[in-house]
DNA sequence: GATTTTTGGATTGGATACAATATCCGAAAA
DNA sequence: TTTTCGGATATTGTATCCAATCCAAAAATC
């Protein structure tokens, strides 16, 4: 399978990192030139990177203006996370009777292997890709792939505001407490429980996020 | 509001409709140097163009070979339709409780002028378009914008599919029926009978597809 | 004769320079 | 104070290159 990365997609990764990151304010405006001098690309491959951006929701473009990060609402937020519970408790479903003991193994080992990184103190910047491969992992014995590809997008157009909720609240344990015993149940095949379980993880992320951003808006 | 399209977003526009209308067999390469001479535009819009198709799933890129139109396998429309009921039946439920007496209308407005389009013969290509604008003149009211632009990408993707249903199965009377009887239902308030139906009436539609499908693919 | 290697078009990916538009902003005019 | 009218700036689009890659046919090898 040929690896081979275009220019466009080097730079749509980088960008989506940096603005996933939070590099860039909400609303800020993209400058071409200046992309294209950062990376030492011409206008193109960057006009095309911003365009993919658009198409995952994380860059708006207005006509002659340029290409804006985009900002989204509480209540956005609010109904992407809705959407998230509804096709992830949806595709979970499906999953677990069909996990097979290496999914779960593979699952655990995400686990674990962010434990190690969470002990060994630093890195919160991979929490999100973390989250994301333990998520896929219990998800991926789904066979539905269609459904999979869009929580995916949900989970990119919102997760500048995840990884900000887990900067500032701090609920990194928790959750991580939650990973653990929504395994015990996938692995028991406790299908209701693990729903219910997904449900509340991913709500209480909402909260938390809401919470976060109401108190900056407020003090703004 | 700047109504203002660019080159791309035309070409992109043009394009979609003649992938949608089946003007291209799944899997068959579109050439940028022709879509240019075809527009009469440089092959600068023209990649963009194809790289907004590809991020609605109508458009395959593979480096260094070009963009080729996709072809949905039986099980991914399968997927995406079981994705239209979840995500619609869920839109529909929040929607009821909110239609006016002006949504309303507009939905019946749309029911009859199609009625008319229907007798006066013609036009079977319009009525994807009809079918979408009275879907969503049902869920406008829902207020779940980013729920409905998910709704709006799925109805794109197997666009395609849906026109070649009606066309190869004649099953416009019988939609058309159903919506009047969702119309009716949603004036009544009635939600639960309502997202009942809607469900039967995406599983028909599918079930219409794969039929389709699985003769063209056995005479093949 | 069959398989591998070479080779040469064809096409995409990308760079550069330049022309055209549209938007924004500040100054002049009403 | 409001409106109008340019420029400055940035984006959008074109034209013309070149490089990298793929593909298929021809050539070379076994």
């Amino acid at each position: 399978m040929a690896t081979f990365k275009t220019r466009a997609q080097h730079v749509a990764d980088d960008l989506r990192e940096r603005i996933l990151g939070g590099e860039f304010k909400g609303g800020s405006q993209l400058r071409q030139d200046a992309l294209a001098r950062d990376y030492d690309v011409s206008r193109i491959p960057v006009r095309e990177a911003l365009l993919t951006l658009e198409s995952e929701g994380l860059v708006e473009f207005h006509a002659h203006r340029g290409a804006f990060t985009t900002e989204l609402s509480v209540a956005a937020i609010r109904e992407l996370f809705d959407l998230r519970i509804l096709l992830e408790t949806y595709v979970l479903r499906y999953a677990i009777p069909n996990l097979t003991a290496a999914d779960l193994d593979r699952a655990e080992g995400i686990l674990r292997q962010y434990d190690a990184a969470l002990d060994s103190g630093s890195q919160i910047d991979n929490w999100s890709d973390y989250n994301c491969a333990f998520h896929h992992a219990l998800y991926a014995s789904s066979a539905l792939p269609e459904t999979l590809a869009m929580v995916g997008q949900l989970n990119t157009k919102a997760g500048r505001y995840i990884r900000m909720q887990l900067l500032y609240t701090r609920e990194i344990e928790k959750a991580e407490q939650e990973h653990r015993e929504l395994l015990q149940l996938a692995r028991q095949g406790n299908i209701d429980q693990a729903c219910q379980l997904l449900e509340t993880h991913i709500k209480d992320a909402a909260e938390g996020i809401a919470a976060v951003l109401d108190k900056s808006l407020r003090s703004a």
